[in-house]
DNA sequence: TTTTGTGAAGGAATTCACAGCA
DNA sequence: TGCTGTGAATTCCTTCACAAAA
């Protein structure tokens, strides 16, 4: 039974909200975890955990609750967090280098492979994660060879989509695109566009004096 | 007609959406823009670029258009962009520092005012900004003096939660939070939690090889 | 009894399709 | 004619409420 391609976008988040305190859990040595205690670290409603859970499998014993690390590895197992990913990131400016150093990604596997920058005084900088910064020039020849995946761009916004272009003819098969503009993805590749301003702007909206 | 309490929330997400393509096409001279061209640059469908904009007016004119410099003086006053929040920030680390530094912020009327850290060493240091980093015990009375707003977090996961309470008690109204875990806001404040891995975890989910 | 898994109900957001106006 | 503004239709997501199972 093939249920993926009718599975919300939102439960895909929130699996990956759920798997946090789940391995919080694990490290604290509890064993078994219910709906509704889930449902209340993670800030959402029981019910919607359960279903959640249920588009792919029932992991769950009735009566007692989800056994907290084999819910954590169905949950890997589904986000495909339980094996490594290849990244490259291009624009090593304050924030590319944050995330290229940022301990976060490469403990649940996200791996940088290459880091890249068209300004010729970092070329050939190492960065403190061991990676030499290398021309964009090379981003084609590089993503092939190292089989990157997943592209982050952190460069300028001038530049973002000329980079876009160029990852998704190299091969990469998804973008995370910190640039704050957005990047429009030929059919078949993925863009994610981060753009903190818009976080700040619905904050804004939200406490401002009413209009 | 105070209509405020039914938007729905993506719709706000999509107005700060909106207002980047305008500032473009503002810069180049282009006096009017229909629906169906901003929903293009967009990725939206147009109707949802009317209703969203019909929500706070009639901004359009019928067989035209929408002129492009007072359609964006009105999502600016709808958002409340057009006028400057004062921020601080908590953790300045490679990604507090990257974001202190980052000129979006104030381009928008974001002001950083204050920028803290638990960490003795980097007490005292001056930003590139010009600001000096003070010590975590000064958050409460620099909040309170500045008149902070908004605070934003980048420190390390055990240390967000407190941090939250801390700046909540000081008189912040809302909460930008980087740190990877959720952090929780008693009534009446509002947090943003923005947890790049998990962005990750979506596009690796889409792109990876089928269950 | 407790808690899951799930059909049904309810609610929210998107898209359609067209009336209304320039 | 061309494009907005909007009720109606549709789609999508969440929550309820309870049967089933331990």
């Amino acid at each position: 039974m093939n249920k993926t391609s009718k599975i919300p976008v939102p439960t895909i988040e929130r699996l990956a909200l759920y798997s946090r305190p789940l391995e919080n859990l694990l490290d604290n040595g509890v064993l078994v975890i219910s709906s509704v205690k889930l449902a209340d670290l993670c800030g959402v409603n029981p019910a919607q955990v359960r279903k959640d859970l249920a588009y792919f499998g029932e992991f769950g014993t009735r009566g007692v609750g989800y056994d907290v690390q084999d819910l954590l590895k169905e949950i890997k197992r589904i986000l495909a967090t339980d094996r490594e990913w290849a990244l490259c990131i291009v624009g090593i400016g304050n924030l590319g280098n944050a995330l290229v150093e940022n301990e976060n990604f490469r403990k649940r596997g996200y791996k940088f492979l290459a880091a890249f920058d068209s300004d010729p005084r970092k070329v050939n900088r190492v960065l403190y994660c061991g990676l030499t910064i290398k021309p964009a020039s090379k981003i084609t020849q590089l993503v092939r060879e190292l089989h990157i995946e997943i592209g982050v761009i952190a460069t300028p916004p001038f530049e973002a989509q000329k980079v876009t272009n160029l990852l998704i003819d190299s091969g990469v098969k998804a973008i995370l695109n910190f640039a704050p503009v957005q990047v429009r993805a030929p059919e078949g590749c993925l863009v994610e566009n981060v753009d903190f301003t818009v976080r700040l702007e619905n904050l804004a909206y939200h406490i401002r004096e009413p209009l």
